[in-house]
RNA sequence: CGGGGCGUGGCGCAGUCUGGUAGCGCGCCUGCUUUGGGAGCAGGAAGCCGGGGGUUCGAAUCCCUCCGCCCCGACCA
């Protein structure tokens, strides 16, 4: 394409609006433009990256068998209440209504609509497995979109789903899964790595997140270099830093008064203890329950494993006038003592064993010590703990290490939930109905290229991988003025296009300066540089990451070229 | 939803405290010169100062109200 003639917008200094650097590189290179909070308008660029995205997912997604649909954005309410989700959603789903006052809502995912196909034609056992997938538009009404592409109320998203006979069918269909995301990513350049997740409002049992380590991101991921562990900070387990040894005496519970000591960081200096020997004392309230939720004082609460624990749909912090009537005291003075059986306790790990703790008195201003797990209440213990940074590893013992990333891929192993919820079931060998085993598979297509552009950038602006830069090579002639350099340029952009890459020719009357600076700004992997060596039959050519020049022969340059995208192109 | 910030030509900003009819840099258009890392000179176009209401002889500026955007938190497949 001759940039003449392209509408590429760049910028010269970023929006007051963006913050993270893809945002900013996404607004000055062209790419995108906001249309309102969590919308985004893709320009040329942005949709020919996306566009190779796309083509690469959609290879490896063939090449595992398979099968590309497309689905309505616009799904009948009926569906989601037949799952449930309807109502366990919430805020997060637009909603809408039809003429005729029917509710509607727009696609945030597509377990029920695929399920719903499934049950419409599968009928035997002998026509699974299925894996459907599709790219499409996905809408999801965030509390709060930020970060350019990185949170969006729209954005493009690849999901599969596979329907199999029996778990070891799953099995197999979510092999597929990880190994074709492996290969995509690979293919797409980036930096990532699977990680063991939480399977969240899916629901299911196994679940892995692929993630792109990357200051920019959202999610937490820990990592352990000896063992090789990694998982999202949701899931991970991990062993806590040991505490002190706790006194050995066998006295009683004995309150004392802690005036206006509230969190345990205050009342660890006032009573001299280290935080560790403290009880932290959280009222949780899970599907309208309330809950007691007992950490060791230097941690905290991991909310998806408490979730996980309890089944709940819904889990939040008590206000402070439930806390008032159910534990008779406010936060800063709550504990477990005299509580049971009322209230379910549930502690974590890290308190078992341990004596002669200290914990509120659930009364305002007071506090006990001399409290033992097990014998001054009753509690179950399960891990409910956050894992922290330097925490030790199951396995190998070594520190973990927490790290920041975004997520860019999902799998889950589903489960019977859909199929049973909307009663999918298919004959079996010996004519009995079955309800066959789901997956469901996910990819952001923007994320893809948001971690790409935070992994490949310096100041000058992005240097995208080969394989999904919106061209493979700009053609840079200095002066166009200059007969030769124009009629070189000219023959080396046909030549490419004969060659099939994918070229940008800087055909436009600026000065070589500027045409530098866009070149690098858009992220163009590889530019091939027309100038003064033309006389000699010279063209420099030059790597956008490395920003490494060398000198080429202008008969030799195609073939050159031509060399280099060749692992980047499978 | 809680806290904070912002809204002035396409982009970045000043002007607001102390009211007097809008300015700077970049970009854009025309011409000439220039041509290897965002050129120089000359000329030019472009703004209901986020919307509405109020105070005032007079409002970008003061008051009320609504809207939008960003950041932190809450939330989040």
């Amino acid at each position: 394409m001759r940039w003449s003639r392209l509408f590429i917008p760049t910028l010269r200094d970023a929006p007051a609006e963006a913050e993270v650097i893809s945002h900013k590189l996404l607004l000055r290179a062209g790419y995108v433009r906001q249309l309102s909070a969590g919308f985004y308008c893709y320009l040329y660029l942005a949709k020919r990256s996306l566009n190779k995205i796309e083509r690469i997912i959609r290879e490896e997604m063939d090449a595992i068998g398979a099968q590309e649909v497309y689905t309505p954005e616009v799904h009948p309410a009926e569906l989601w209440k037949e799952s449930g989700r309807w109502d366990s959603i919430g805020h997060d789903m637009f909603r809408l209504q039809d003429r005729w006052g029917r509710d509607l809502c727009l696609g945030m995912t597509e377990e029920e609509v695929m399920t719903w196909l499934a049950k419409g034609e599968l009928r035997s056992y002998k026509q699974l497995p299925q894996i459907w997938y599709q790219i499409q538009a996905k809408f999801r009404d965030e509390p709060r979109p930020k970060a350019g592409l990185m949170r969006v109320r729209r954005f493009t998203m690849k999901d599969s789903y596979s329907f199999d006979l029996d778990a070891s069918g799953l099995d197999e269909s979510y092999k597929k899964h990880y190994g074709a995301y492996c290969r995509i990513f690979d293919r797409c350049g980036l930096d990532y790595l699977p990680v063991e997740a939480h399977s969240g409002a899916m629901g299911g049992s196994e679940s892995h997140e692929f993630v792109a380590p990357s200051a920019a991101g959202e999610d937490w991921l820990v990592e352990c270099a000896d063992s090789g562990y990694a998982a999202n900070v949701e899931k991970a387990v991990a062993r806590p830093k040991p505490a002190p040894e706790d006194e050995p005496d066998e006295n009683p519970p004995e309150e004392f008064d802690t005036p206006g000591k509230k969190t345990i960081e205050e009342v660890a200096s006032f009573d001299g203890l280290p935080a560790t020997s403290h009880i932290k004392t959280l009222v949780m309230v899970a599907d309208g329950k309330p809950i007691l939720v007992l950490l060791r004082g230097d941690h905290g609460l991991n909310e998806a494993k408490l979730e996980g624990i309890l089944q709940a749909r819904e889990l939040r912090p008590a206000h402070p006038e439930e806390l008032g009537d159910w534990m008779g005291a406010g936060a800063g003075s709550l504990g477990p003592v005299g509580v049971g059986p009322k209230l379910k306790i549930l502690a974590d790990s890290a308190l078992e064993g341990r004596k002669n703790m200290i914990c509120g008195a659930n009364k305002d201003g007071k506090h006990l010590r001399n409290v033992t797990p097990g014998r001054d209440f009753e509690a179950e213990f399960v891990d409910v703990r956050q894992v922290e940074d330097g925490d030790l590893d199951i396995q190998s013992g070594s520190p973990v290490r927490l790290r920041k990333c975004i997520e860019i891929g999902h799998i889950f192993k589903l489960g019977y939930r859909y199929s049973e919820s909307m009663h999918l079931r298919v004959l079996d060998v010996n004519g009995k109905e079955v309800a066959p085993i789901m997956g469901s598979y996910g990819i952001g297509l923007e994320r893809i290229l948001t971690a790409a552009i935070e992994q490949n950038n310096d100041e000058g602006g992005m240097a995208l991988p080969a394989s999904i830069a919106p061209f493979e090579v700009v053609v840079t002639p200095v002066n166009l003025k200059d007969e030769q350099q124009a009629e070189a340029a000219e023959r080396i952009y046909a030549d490419l296009k004969t060659a099939g890459i994918d070229v940008l020719f800087d055909d436009r009357a600026e000065r070589a300066g500027v045409k530098f600076k866009d070149a690098d700004l858009i992220g163009i992997p590889y530019r091939i540089v027309v100038g003064k060596g033309i006389v000699d039959g010279n063209v420099e050519f030059v790597d956008r990451a490395s920003r490494q020049a060398s000198d080429a022969k202008l008969e030799d340059v195609v073939s050159l070229l031509a060399e280099k995208l060749v692992p980047t192109r499978s």
